[in-house]
RNA sequence: GCUCAUAUAGCUCAGCGGUAGAGCACUUGCUUGGUAAGUAAGAGGUCACCGGUUCAAGUCCGGUUAUGAGCUCCA
């Protein structure tokens, strides 16, 4: 048989080769290296039978294929039989790759904590001593069934009944055949390609990641192909967490939180100096594009709700109040608006809409509250109280996509201001449940598709995510330990304006119901500003950064020049502090420098004699020396987005 | 909400049954020093909260609250 490599070259085998043949053809450094192959684009084990003419690639361990299959062995064959071994009434669950790593879901009678990683970790590695080969047997389902059902693995035996396929369930073993694995494969041929891992930590895990479901135990670990590689992995981890908002907030004295009120910022001057000049940016971009902006009340009577809907579907996520009986003339509910979007509706009801009106557009930096579950909040990116920066279109449905694009044009100019070049997209489509007709669904899909397209932005689909009453974009931004955080959004409503009455009159004089939009570009202000922190390491753009420059005095007889040029700076919009403390310099360098103040200004007795000033900036050890004149001009030309 | 972990000075953390500790920060002296920590002294704590075990509890046990890592959720 013919097998083509993907230099396109072609060798000859005997049918029934495998691809360690072919390696061992090709070369002996290769057939030490190979750990599996790719026929046709389809993983298989190094030693599976070829049959017939293909494609194919050898996957060798020092490539990113073959360290994901390592990965993949050293979770499903050493640390499930680690597992097993230590814990001996354990039901084995499912163990894949990840990025960087692994997990192994397992359901263990005693909990395992991360003091028992290391224990667990020890037996690995006595695994991983054997050096073990590993090979494969093709069971039939009755078989496989038998199999798992004697070693009492009800998750595997769940698997199988589930699986649609009848022959060819895939049994690994190792050598001494104590250990048995249900797998799709490919695994290493042997224990010996197994490199550097850690195992990193334990949580719970619910089985087929439904919460009705039993709550297993999944332990994560990391595995690389040296020492080196892991050490590097574990140090870039470790300064990725240096770039935690969390962390820096408290450096930057930005914000705190605290028991009283779990998950609502207390915002410090400094921190609401960023959240301020975010804002005022934010404004402008929207006044500019055409939004008009209002503002509605935080506490609304629970009728808005039930007429919107929110009552029915959002309620355990409401904060309610009641007025005090006492107190009170009538007794009413209330609720904090967890969204703003059926209070616009009200305003967009005020007055007699024509489609000549249309579309209108309503801005609010709106504060709304949420009772997200307790186990859920993070820092910034998830509170329960934040702004948004809220808006509402209501349009005709031929705007829909001419008004898409009209955003997307907005929030990618924003985030480019902001310093995001990179964002995902997400394009969330029909839901099972859902309301509206399916002619509506298209044409509102293929709006939205077709807007981003005609930009050019790359965009993934996510079928079914959608909300009931319509699809959605999404824009979503990482922070610095790579999880993904939703910001942007842009959702269409075929639901809310027919729910609260919002009309505008055709051209027939007929009433008809506007498309509604709900559309935010930051997200939130509280998620956006954790990320910009992340995204910056704390090193803000000059414009957002809450002390701009400091002014660090070398000796007292230049405390009166200092102080002028704080005033100077202060009278150009420059958020300047003079520090005048009897410290060293060199103190004022590193105590500022660890606050990110953007630009210090040295200030001794030269500078002073000179009328100059010595300017050193963040992230540099550079210091020079300006006339005080220039540097006003220069550092106030800096301030701007 | 679920699993596991954590909660001691403003911050970072040590102490793990027997009189509450360190470094930094803070206050006060001395020091006026040229670009990432000058120096000495002082002050600072109801060891998250509630209960239990014990002659004795930051320390052991249970509960509550909050926080962290995941999971689920985020219309």
């Amino acid at each position: 048989m013919k097998l083509t490599l993907p230099d396109n070259s072609i060798r000859e085998l005997p049918e029934g080769s495998s691809g360690y043949d072919l390696a061992k053809d090709i070369g002996a450094g290769l057939a030490k290296a190979a750990v599996a192959i790719e026929i046709d684009g389809e993983q298989k084990d190094l030693h599976d039978p070829i049959n017939s003419d293909c494609c194919i690639s050898i996957i060798t361990i020092d490539s990113d294929k073959g360290l994901e299959i390592m990965r993949h062995t050293l979770t499903a064959q050493v640390l499930a039989r680690a597992l097993k071994n230590i814990y001996s009434k354990s039901f084995l669950a499912i163990g894949p790759t990840i990025d960087n790593g692994f997990y192994y879901d397992v359901e263990v009678d005693e909990g395992i904590s991360v003091d028992d990683l290391q224990k667990i970790e020890d037996e690995m590695h006595r695994i991983i001593k054997t050096n073990s080969s590993i090979t494969k047997k093709l069971k039939s389902k009755k078989d496989a069934l038998k199999i798992f059902k004697s070693l009492k693995e009800p998750y595997k035996v769940e698997i199988i009944n589930e699986s649609d396929q009848k022959d060819d369930f895939q049994l690994y073993y190792q050598d001494d055949e104590k250990f048995i694995d249900l797998c799709r494969g490919p695994h290493l041929p042997s224990l010996s390609f197994i490199g550097s891992f850690k195992l990193t930590k334990v949580s719970g895990a619910y089985w087929k990641g439904d919460s009705e479901n039993k709550m297993l135990t999944r332990i994560y670990g990391t595995a690389w192909n040296n020492e080196k590689e892991l050490d590097k992995y574990l140090s870039d981890i470790e300064e990725a967490q240096k770039r935690d908002h969390r962390q820096l907030g408290k450096e930057m004295n930005l914000f705190h939180f605290q028991d009283e009120a779990p998950g609502m910022v207390f915002w410090h001057p400094y921190g609401w100096t960023i959240y301020r000049q975010l804002q005022n940016f934010m404004r402008q971009k929207l006044e500019d594009s055409g939004y008009l902006e209002i503002n509605t009340p935080l506490v609304v009577d629970r009728k808005l709700w039930e007429a919107s809907g929110h009552w029915d579907k959002y309620r355990e996520n409401m904060f309610i109040t009641e007025i005090d009986e006492e107190h009170a003339n009538e007794k009413r509910v209330n609720a904090l608006k967890p969204m703003n979007c059926p209070c616009h509706v009200q305003v967009y009801n005020q007055g007699i809409k024509s489609y000549k009106d249309l579309p209108i557009k309503f801005a609010e930096f709106g504060s709304c509250h949420r009772y997200e579950p307790s186990g859920t909040m993070h820092g910034l990116m998830r509170v329960r109280g934040f702004t948004q920066d809220d808006g509402h279109i209501f349009c005709t449905e031929d705007q829909i996509e001419s008004e898409t694009g009209k955003f997307i044009e907005l929030l990618s100019g924003v985030y480019a201001d902001l310093g995001f070049k990179d964002f995902d997209i997400k394009l969330s489509t029909r839901p099972e449940t859902r309301v509206g007709s399916d002619d509506v669904w298209d044409r509102a899909e293929s709006s939205l598709e077709a807007a981003i397209k005609n930009l050019g932005y790359p965009y993934k689909i996510d079928e079914g995510d959608g909300a009931f009453y319509g699809p959605k974009l999404d824009f979503v931004l990482t922070d610095a330990i790579g999880r993904d955080w939703q910001c942007g959004t842009f959702q269409l409503d075929f639901n809310l304006p027919e729910r609260l009455n919002a009309e505008y009159v055709g051209e027939d004089g007929n009433k008809n119901n506007p498309v509604m939009i709900h559309r935010a570009v930051l997200g939130s202000f509280e998620r956006f500003i954790g990320i910009l922190i992340e995204n910056y390491a704390g090193k803000l753009p000059f414009w957002l950064a809450p002390q701009q420059v400091v002014i660090a005095s070398i000796i007292s007889d230049v405390n009166d020049y200092s102080i002028e040029i704080m005033d100077l700076l202060k009278k150009e919009g420059i958020r300047a502090e003079a520090d005048l403390r009897n410290e060293k310099i060199s103190y004022k360098v590193r105590e500022h420098s660890s606050k990110k103040v953007p630009i210090i200004l040295a200030i001794g007795n030269n500078e002073k004699n000179d009328r100059t000033v010595s300017i050193r900036r963040i992230g540099s050890n550079n210091n020079n020396v300006l006339k005080l004149d220039d540097a006003i001009k220069e550092i106030t030309k800096e301030n701007s987005v």
